[in-house]
RNA sequence: GCGAGGGUAACAAAGCCAGGUUAAAUGUGCAGGACUUAAGAUCCUGUCCCGCAGGGGUUCGUGGGUUCAAAUCCCAUCCCUCGCACCA
């Protein structure tokens, strides 16, 4: 977009060369300055500001860049108001991502290899080779990446205390980070069991879903099957089912014809369960003394005992059985399964047990019922024997009810279930077997199935005191948007345990079990207290080696601790800090952090901080769109920010997010769009490179003005006090713009209003276009930052709100005008405007209260004219006819036409004029 | 399935929480005009329908309801988007 077009440079104030270098100008003397890195300093309040640290795998593009913008402009705005400000940032560069890239570009991955290429390309990288090489190193790539982001960050302006930064693969931060892991065991936060995943087995790892074939498109969950085992003379056969409660009507098991299956013992124990089965069983940690393998006609021999009921059953064999899925043994239930019932009968049996589950009577979810309905006849009617499954097992779950030939009779589906797998498991009758919802590879072929993590370590996030604890903050806490405290409430609920430490990946050892490293997210929820003090934190680190833990509590937990004389400042000093900067005043993100990261945050807070500490506000943006797609690799819309801060501008960049979208609305980056906010800067930049100060009394148009102006700064201030942004700046800068063009247009002098709200408005703007007016503070105002000046009160008598509806009025007669013009066509060559007649206007109060009574008789007669058109007349009580004769040059410049004012007098069997609305002639 | 958010004029997108001031902001597109040698840029006007006097009619996914009054509140229904855990 190149807006600095041909020769007509005088209209065109400012090239893109001329503002990228106006940006870095002031980005140097900020930093020189200093300016952004605030201390402590107690007379004033403060304002904590976080944005989540950003992850250090590549380069950030345009919908990264909108969160960390909001929290810019948020930080300045409150800056500008009075608070001491910090606005800290560090990078995360926890968890296995940076790893696995390490591993990919040494192994020369394509993929990788030209996205890293192209990443460095974008960062103007002159030795590409050399560089990708050493970020065969993961701390290569970490390091690389946060000096990009830096980089980036810089040139969009932000202003961030930099100084502070620490990362969550530092030292110091691990032994923080350690500190609030032995909290939360000493709490009895941190529990220990057996966890079920995805797994590859053949890379012998658990798997995500970016790891899994069409992952992310068809969703891989893990399931819970309860195989029940069926005692038999020699062995056990083990069926695995959904639906434990259907027990009760089990009538034979079915097996596969084409399966292989084994005989497996364990202990005294013999079992029987198909190969595949067995390799599951392992990876779910089952051990077995011997295994054997068994065949078919072996198992159809025996019978076997139903457990609970003690019913004898036989095996017979069906294809429909697939030996991969489970334990490759089904049990027969014809009154409850579609399937069953019919292979049942095309085995030429007739008769059927009874029903155990009752559903209303109006349902048509039967067996009998949807078979019959779907005209399924066979077993190969695959589609719809699905179908007609999904139905009845959806019905069934929501509004069954055990009947009396089970002991659970009364009972709904949903009880039953739990009670009979409770049951079956407590009594050794049945144990739990994990499977994959849907057959699933990797995205390198390897089969992925559930394993079982032994010893797992869990955050116990389902503990109800911490839940407790949790709501009352979340109920002390402000969100933004509102809603959002409802739906932290739901989610703080539906925590469970959390698996919290991992056997691979970057991180925090487990300072309890060192061979586990702490999981990427439950190791960075309150990383935000570090920013206080990281300083004198990695100082007393370097000092002294580690942290430890009593000192970091000392300082965290306000416990005593005895320091080395030589560290006693220090520790009295990060003390300090983190007293007088702590309490996050604002955390500002993404939504997909609400059920997790932002859920860990505040629960984590409860649980180790109190009072000042704990978070006050939450606010959320919503997900960036590019060329109204999500922003990916395939669509090919990834924008980088740099690359848009060197197309446009940093200031044109941030006006788009502050004004594209509402904070929590979706924003899409449209490079359309885009340019219209690029041309209003334009604009802007040429009325302040072409301002120069000039005094004088304000005539009307001006005066109009001026209030106009503070009343949409008042407007903008209690906007943005709520985070606003967008209406804030409509208001204070789309709108004065628009006011500018009008006021010229009015015959205003340009000159000597801006004299009069420059200092108002670059202060008002520059949380937004911070450079821009950062030159023309220092060029038409003062010498000092407008990034640390305060907001100053609005003058005395501002807004004048006579004079806004003055200039309504007018605005409402010219309305009036035209659309007489369109509706009669005529082209008036003269406009006759008469103003309410003095004697209308005096007894208006009455008629508009209904006091007919103290109207003179001599003008009762206009009483009927008033009810008729009562509904047309907006109060308005101006000094009509100055206001209109002191317009009357814009009339008549605008309908090229004479305009005559006159008061009128009262006519009677004719139209009059009323009170804000003057007769209108048109000749 | 569960939870949340949303469906507004050609398009994008406000308004809805606190019902009337809303035919409904704003931007784009489109049409006409001004400026200009011309183009671009800029500015003005119009852009649901009807109207020879500032007016009237019909609209805010669909269907009901509450109310003197509903885009705004309630109920039902259809459709769309997002999150649902080990992934940062």
């Amino acid at each position: 977009m190149d807006y600095s077009c041909c020769s007509c440079s005088l209209d065109h104030a400012l090239g893109d060369a001329m503002t990228s270098d106006i940006e870095k100008k002031w980005q140097d003397r900020w930093k020189k300055d200093r300016i952004f890195e605030p201390a402590v300093d107690e007379s004033r309040k403060k304002f904590l500001i976080t944005v989540p640290w950003p992850y250090t795998s590549g380069s950030l593009h345009v919908g990264h860049g909108r969160t960390y913008t909001l929290g810019d402009i948020i930080a300045r705005y409150k800056r500008l108001r009075g608070y001491n400000v910090l606005f800290p940032m560090g990078f995360h560069q926890s968890g296995t991502p940076v790893l696995s890239i390490a591993q990919k570009i040494l192994r020369n991955d394509k993929s990788t290899l030209s996205l890293y290429t192209e990443y460095l390309q974008q960062y103007g990288e002159k030795d590409i080779p050399g560089r990708l090489k050493s970020f065969t190193e993961p701390a290569a790539i970490a390091e690389y990446f946060s000096n990009a982001i830096i980089n980036d960050f810089t040139l969009l302006g932000f202003s961030i205390d930099w100084s502070r930064r620490f990362t969550s693969a530092e030292p110091m931060y691990q032994d923080f980070v350690s500190w609030q892991f032995k909290k939360l065991n000493s709490k009895g936060f941190l529990t220990r069991g057996d966890y079920p995943l995805l797994y590859s087995v053949d890379d012998q790892n658990p798997v995500g879903e970016d790891d899994i074939k069409d992952g992310d498109t068809d969703k891989v969950t893990i399931e819970e099957f309860t195989a029940v085992k069926f005692k038999g003379r020699d062995f056990s056969m083990v069926a695995a089912s959904l639906r434990p409660e259907t027990v009760y009507g089990i009538t034979n098991l079915w097996i596969s014809p084409n399966g292989k299956y084994y005989l497996v013992s364990q202990g005294k124990e013999k079992m029987v369960v198909s190969d595949k089965c067995l390799t599951k069983l392992k990876l779910q940690g089952k051990e077995f003394d011997q295994i054997f393998s068994i065949s078919i006609s072996e198992i159809m021999k025996g019978e076997f005992e139903v457990p609970i009921t003690g019913k004898k059953v036989k095996v017979r064999l069906a294809d429909f059985v697939d030996p991969d899925n489970a334990s490759g043994v089904v049990y027969s239930v014809p009154a409850h399964s579609i399937m069953d019932y019919i292979a049942l009968k095309i085995s030429g049996e007739n008769s059927f047990p009874e029903k155990i589950i009752e559903i209303p009577a109006s349902s048509e979810s039967t067996v009998e019922k949807l078979v019959f309905k779907l005209g399924i006849k066979s077993p190969s009617d695959s589609d719809k024997i699905a179908e007609a499954t999904q139905l009845l097992y959806k019905d069934e779950f929501y509004s069954g009810i055990m009947n009396g030939l089970t002991p659970l009779a009364g009972k709904t589906v949903q009880e039953a279930r739990s009670l009979v797998r409770e049951q079956l498991i407590g009594q050794g009758l049945a144990f739990i077997l994990y499977e994959t919802s849907r057959k699933a590879e990797t995205r390198s072929g390897s089969e992925v199935l559930v394993a079982v993590v032994r010893n797992q370590w869990f955050i116990d996030y389902s503990r109800q005191d911490w839940k407790d604890e949790s709501h009352l903050l979340i109920e002390s806490m402000s969100f933004y948007p509102e809603y959002l405290k409802r739906i932290f409430h739901d989610s703080i609920d539906w925590l469970r345990q959390r698996p919290c430490a991992r056997k691979r990946g970057l991180g925090t050892r487990l300072p309890m079990d060192p061979d586990w490293v702490i999981e990427s997210l439950s190791d960075s929820t309150i990383y935000p207290a570090v920013y206080t003090n990281a300083p004198q934190l990695r100082s007393i680190y370097e000092d002294k080696g580690s942290l430890g833990f009593d000192l970091v509590d000392s300082i965290f937990s306000d416990s005593s601790y005895k320091s080395e004389d030589r560290l006693y400042k220090k520790v009295i000093e990060a003390k300090k800090q983190w007293n007088y900067w702590y309490g996050v005043d604002l955390r500002l993100t993404t939504s997909p952090h609400i059920s997790n990261h932002l859920s860990f945050y505040i629960m984590n807070h409860a649980a180790l901080f109190s009072g000042s500490k704990l978070p006050r506000a939450i606010s959320i943006s919503g997900t960036v769109t590019s060329k109204g797609a999500k922003i990916g690799k395939s669509k090919g819309n990834v924008v980088s920010l740099l690359n848009v801060v060197q197309r446009y501008s940093a200031d044109i960049y941030r006006l788009f997010v502050a004004v594209g979208a509402d904070i929590s609305t979706d924003l899409d980056w449209n490079e359309d769009d885009v340019g219209v906010h690029s041309k209003k800067i334009d604009q802007f930049v040429q009325i302040m490179e072409s301002f120069s100060p000039a005094k004088g009394d304000l005539n009307y148009i001006e005066e109009w003005f001026i209030s106009s102006f503070f009343s949409r700064l008042k407007l903008f201030i209690s906007e943005m006090d709520q985070y606003g942004i967008r209406h804030a700046y409509i208001s204070i800068f789309h709108e004065v713009m628009n006011d500018l063009k009008y006021l010229e247009r009015r015959g205003g002098r340009i000159n000597i209003v801006l004299q009069r709200i420059m200092k108002h408005w670059l202060i008002a703007l520059s949380p937004v276009i911070p450079h821009l007016c950062e030159e023309y503070w220092h060029k038409h105002v003062s010498d000092g930052y407008v990034s640390l000046e305060l907001l100053s009160a609005i003058p005395e008598g501002y807004p004048n709100e006579s004079v806004l509806k003055a200039e309504e009025y007018v605005n409402r007669i010219i309305q009036d005008i035209r659309e007489i013009m369109k509706a009669t066509g005529i082209e008036p060559k003269k406009i006759q405007v008469s103003v309410v007649p003095d004697q209308i206007r005096d007894i208006f109060p009455f008629l508009a209260k209904g006091e007919m009574g103290k109207i003179p008789a001599d003008v009762k007669w206009v009483i009927p004219e008033f009810m008729k058109i009562r509904n047309l007349i907006s109060q308005f009580d101006g000094d009509e006819y100055s206001i209109l004769e002191s317009s009357k040059e814009y009339l008549e410049s605008t309908f090229g036409c004479k305009v005559y004012v006159s008061r009128g007098s009262p006519v009677r069997k004719s139209k009059n004029a009323w009170p804000g609305r003057p007769l209108i002639r048109l000749e």
